[in-house]
DNA sequence: TTTTTGTGTCAAGCGAGCTTTACATATTTC
DNA sequence: GAAATATGTAAAGCTCGCTTGACACAAAAA
């Protein structure tokens, strides 16, 4: 699974501490998900989605893992 | 955060163990979720909506929490 | 009546998600 | 050159998501 608030925040000239600050995380966590060192949780991903106004299926992509039968 | 997993499995007349099986977790996880003992995780909600042919958004019920300034 | 199917509880354990604090470095601004 | 802004790393600690295993009970099927 990926994400895409690196992306996003730069389209929109935000700063890791605005957008942390505005889904009230820590920048840490910020920093966490965009590196791609664990998945947000369902809130969070919530939380960041509205923050963008977009859904949570177009911020963070789930490329059909798992396939493993 | 609330969730129609429950419901939606009803109206599908499919059983607990049926849907954790399709999803790739215990029973256990699927009782848990479905009473609010706690949260799915991003992947695990991703693989419940898409069993459901549904979205995130429209499984898991997010009503506005979390505004507490 | 016995067996099967579906739902639920309890408890211990592990890893993931998030926090806090502190430090490093690059770029911009004064 | 000094100060602020933005991004990053590291480590310790707590709670939550999920697992495993065992047991309980009700309703349907045999």
């Amino acid at each position: 699974m990926t994400n895409r608030i690196a992306e996003l925040r730069k389209e929109r000239r935000i700063s890791q501490a605005e957008l942390a600050d505005g889904v009230d995380v820590t920048r840490q966590t910020i920093i966490s998900l965009e590196s791609g060192r664990y998945n947000a949780s369902l809130l969070l991903a919530h939380k960041i989605a509205k923050y963008f106004g977009m859904t949570i299926e177009e911020v963070f992509l789930f490329e059909e893992e798992g396939n493993t039968p």
